[in-house]
DNA sequence: AGCTACTCCTGGTAGC
DNA sequence: TGCTACCAGGAGTAGC
């Protein structure tokens, strides 16, 4: 599933595909897809604007749109589960799950598919009131250990369904939240505000050091979903410490890994590294 | 404030 | 073989 890694793969590869067309018709299969916004209202929007910049905000792929050099808006992206992007020939037969198209200048178009129908690919006037409620990014300036060690404390909360909050932190997801916490070794359900600095703060440097690798492979392909948008899956996968390792020797003492469900989420830990708080 | 359940979806798979 | 039932999962929302 596309998480923060998958997602910056994704932009980086977008970008020089992307920069500078212009975008001169759409096609829409799926209207939900659009993310609330009205097919016409949406045409109306971007068909005629340029792509500016192209950069990620948490699970968000943004392009910048301009009219005449102003800007123009925002074509905003989120992959949900199985939403992919990519940039092929305009006249390519519709694929499978297919479900925008927009037409770009130089005979190029940027595709949506979506299996699974969660995923959008929206327009908003303004990124950033649109993403105004996401947390820090974790690879950004703000996000330092001392903050994290506040912010956990200020929440009472199990760090597992903290770690997944957007509003906490912004493109952490179900692997990496596993494959961080197994690394700082600290389990799922431990409560947020019992932290010590020094766990919190070796927190912080393995969220940082999972994502950097994560994106080093070109993100993890779990399942049949995630493909870079020339098609390749990631690698990541084969690096997990513990997601969807269940049953098998932990990588660091050998025990085996156990699955168990946390906010509804498969979560995976190994039993001798993470120690479950007292309370349970 | 923080939890649980439910919703949106489809493909894959388990069980019969 | 072919059917049904169930599951995964990000995020928004409702109810407690």
């Amino acid at each position: 599933m596309p998480e923060l890694p998958e997602v910056e793969t994704v932009v980086r590869l977008l970008r020089p595909a992307l920069r500078g067309r212009r975008i001169e018709g759409l096609r829409v299969w799926w209207e939900r897809s659009l993310g609330g916004v009205r097919p016409r209202d949406f045409r109306r929007a971007v068909v005629g604007t340029r792509i500016g910049r192209i950069w990620r905000r948490g699970k968000y792929a943004v392009c910048d749109l301009e009219r005449a050099g102003d800007s123009a808006g925002h074509l905003l992206c989120h992959l949900r589960m199985s939403g992919r992007l990519h940039v092929e020939g305009a006249s390519s037969g519709r694929g499978p799950h297919e479900r925008v198209r927009l037409l770009l200048s130089g005979g190029r178009a940027l595709r949506f598919s979506d299996v699974r129908k969660f995923g959008h690919l929206g327009f908003a006037e303004c990124a950033s009131d649109a993403l105004a409620s996401l947390g820090p990014e974790p690879l950004g300036r703000s996000f330092t250990g001392s903050w994290l060690h506040a912010a956990l404390r200020s929440r009472r909360r199990a760090l597992k369904p903290l770690l997944l909050d957007q509003s906490f932190i912004s493109g952490l997801g179900n692997i990496y939240v596993d494959e961080a916490l197994h690394r700082a070794r600290l389990h799922p359900l431990r409560r947020s505000d019992r932290i010590a600095a020094r766990s919190a703060v070796r927190l912080h440097g393995e969220i940082i050091a999972t994502l950097r690798e994560a994106i080093a492979h070109d993100g993890s392909s779990f399942d049949t979903f995630y493909r870079t948008p020339e098609g390749r899956p990631g690698r990541f996968q084969d690096q997990f410490q513990v997601y969807g390792r269940q049953g098998k020797p932990c990588r660091s003492c050998g025990t085996p890994v156990r699955r168990l469900v946390v906010a509804q989420r498969g979560t995976h830990v190994c039993p001798r590294c993470q120690r479950a708080p007292r309370a349970l």
